[in-house]
DNA sequence: GATAAAATAGATGTCAAGGTCTTTTTATCT
DNA sequence: AGATAAAAAGACCTTGACATCTATTTTATC
């Protein structure tokens, strides 16, 4: 449904968005979010390659998030680092049906679309002010 | 999103429903929807574990659907083969959490509830009766 | 200049999904 | 009963996603 390594940048976004005033370092984006640090980094990359967060070297350097949480859509970070992927055309390759889809795969990819709809209309911030649940990531119930 | 195991399911249900009457054999379903054919046998065996095409052995035997198309949702076919799983506990191990999902995981997991409902209300039949797009998996327009 | 951090590169390992092949079992036909 | 055609079962292989580790380079700060 969603990747391990979607998971993971969202996890990272969640708990950048947390304290969006100062930069985080890998080790400890991976420690707050129990992702594996070597890995993560490269997660970290793909994001600031798309421009999710914003990198920053050196010495108190780290990363932050590049947008406010309100306006970072949940898509934009899935996007990033493992694209959803469309049935753009015929996966058995059926020379006559080319770019149409059959109703199999139509029902499909209306449900692919559908999928994403839901993820760009969701941000960051969305999760973060849902009062029903607990503090993402946390240790603490939040109630 | 959807594995391939599943598309080669739904495509199998598909090309099975088109013709309910009689024996469909692993090599002919695998010809028509192009299904690598020792593969598809696995996958035929799952369904017919969970009683989503009966088989019949022996000469003249084969595979046919074990419900009316508008009786066999697409999530059945999904669920034989490579079940939806639904985050039922926290990622992250945290043990304050346990059950309680985090607001990330709880709108994750809202989205695979989605996606299950959709598949569950969607069936094979309303797949052959939609009359906007070519007829599944065959060579022709439909149109 | 020393230091701390990301950026870059690459080698390697692990595991599950996907895919192939062969043998065994079962039902049907003559 | 024997031949045949089919599913069932299982051994095995391949590939890509995920993950680990190491080393070097670049950049910003103290």
């Amino acid at each position: 449904m969603i990747s391990q390594t979607s998971e993971y940048a969202l996890r990272a976004v969640v708990c950048l968005a947390q304290s969006p005033d100062k930069p985080h370092t890998t080790a400890e984006i991976a420690k707050l979010t129990k992702v594996p640090e070597h890995y993560l980094s490269k997660v970290l990359l793909m994001l600031a390659k798309h421009e999710v967060v914003y990198s920053k070297k050196g010495l108190h350097g780290g990363y932050i998030l590049a947008h406010l949480p309100e306006n970072l859509p949940l898509l934009n970070v899935i996007n990033a680092v493992d694209p959803i992927k469309h049935i753009k055309s015929c996966p058995l390759k059926l020379k006559t049906h080319g770019t149409n889809l059959c109703r199999l795969h139509k029902r499909l990819n209306d449900s692919i679309d559908l999928i994403e709809e839901l993820f760009q209309t969701s941000t960051v911030g969305t999760i973060l002010s849902d009062p029903t649940t607990s503090i993402p990531l946390c240790e603490s119930t939040g109630k």
